[in-house]
DNA sequence: TGTACATCAGTGAACGCGCGTTCACTGATGTAC
DNA sequence: TGTACATCAGTGAACGCGCGTTCACTGATGTAC
């Protein structure tokens, strides 16, 4: 049998998560612990090695996907001129290449409509990485207040997430290019500061 | 056993598409169909006299929960005066009661992220409704030529099915209601025709 | 009009399958002495 | 330093369960005669 040194637990579970977080992305929470533990050739029995339950995993690897997207999207507004920082972060996020990468994406744009039926510790998880994200970008909106601009964060990034998950369900790419195009036109000048 | 009318086969039909239409939206197309023929006081085989496979149930679900829908909008939109029916159709979608009830609510915003798993024929037919409730509203978007004031419709309303979904995955009922709010104010003020 | 029969919506057992979880077991290690 | 032993990550069979689908069957009817 192969051996385990010190941080080798530490680093498969890690990889649990890592695993499970893209693919609940690409494919849902019904992904199964057989499924997810082949993929890293391990046998389903050992996962309770390293988790209660399911629950805690899809949990952890929600999160885990909420700070792996809020990273890029700080990313992107960091590598941007002060100017073209709302662009960047509306772009990036409704990218042809975001569309496209569901497994890598925004937990949000993958998960939404499957969530409201998570456990409640879940859900809760959710709703404080979605806060989250909005503090984390609400510098960049419009609105006298931070609490104006906290709420219209929340507003951009759940619609973002649902024009998103919307443009990955419809089968014709050419529907698909011109709702990708049409939002970030005007989800730019919506939330463009004005004056 | 009990005896079937000349329409009662077409009516049972009927209940099951509906039944599903509103299972589906609650809880996701994962619903089994004994669940489903249970609820109408029938057993799993008999499913099999009035539809080829599931998803054949699956598309006519979808499809007669966009019809639904379609009606629904329209008719909150010619209930309303001129220069309030844009308001009338926001304030619609995004109402507490959408929110509270999402089995007789719009199927876009209860299935958005799983959507893209269907089967291609289910797929298809999600298109086809999202265009055609499209061009149902397009008449009261912004916009210059025809083309302009769809794509404004495609966008506002996956907007606003991804805001949906966003509000009824949080657990925080503050959140949940601070999200609606804030969408139904940002959205009427962008799509409101200018000028 | 009366009778024999074909029809077919609905029944319920059975199929193979994958699920989440449990558990007795393996065996390489670090540790106690 | 050398040896006996406790630890515990990972294995794989087994559990009860629900899934979609099939199929032989039931039995009230409409229809053919």
């Amino acid at each position: 049998m192969m051996r385990y040194s010190a941080e080798h637990k530490q680093e498969t579970r890690e990889r649990i998560v890592h695993a499970a977080s893209r693919r609940f992305r690409r494919a849902g929470a019904g992904v199964g612990i057989g499924q997810l533990m082949q993929a890293l050739k391990l046998t389903h029995g050992g996962f309770y090695r390293h988790f209660r339950s399911k629950d805690v995993l899809l949990r952890e690897a929600v999160t885990s996907a909420f700070g792996e997207m809020g990273t890029r999207l700080q990313r992107a507004v960091q590598n941007a001129p002060p100017e073209r920082k709302l662009r960047a972060l509306i772009e990036t996020y409704l990218s042809d290449a975001h569309c496209a990468n569901s497994a890598g994406g925004c937990p949000m744009a993958a998960l939404i409509s499957e969530a409201h039926r998570y456990p409640r510790s879940v859900r809760a998880a959710i709703g404080g990485a979605i806060e989250e994200i909005a503090s984390l970008t609400a510098r960049l909106m419009p609105g006298t207040t931070a609490e104006e601009r906290r709420q219209q964060a929340l507003v951009l990034f759940s619609g973002m997430a649902g024009t998103l998950a919307v443009a990955r369900a419809v089968t014709d790419p050419e529907l698909r290019r011109t709702i990708l195009e049409a939002a970030r036109k005007t989800y730019l000048e919506a939330f463009s500061r004005r004056r």
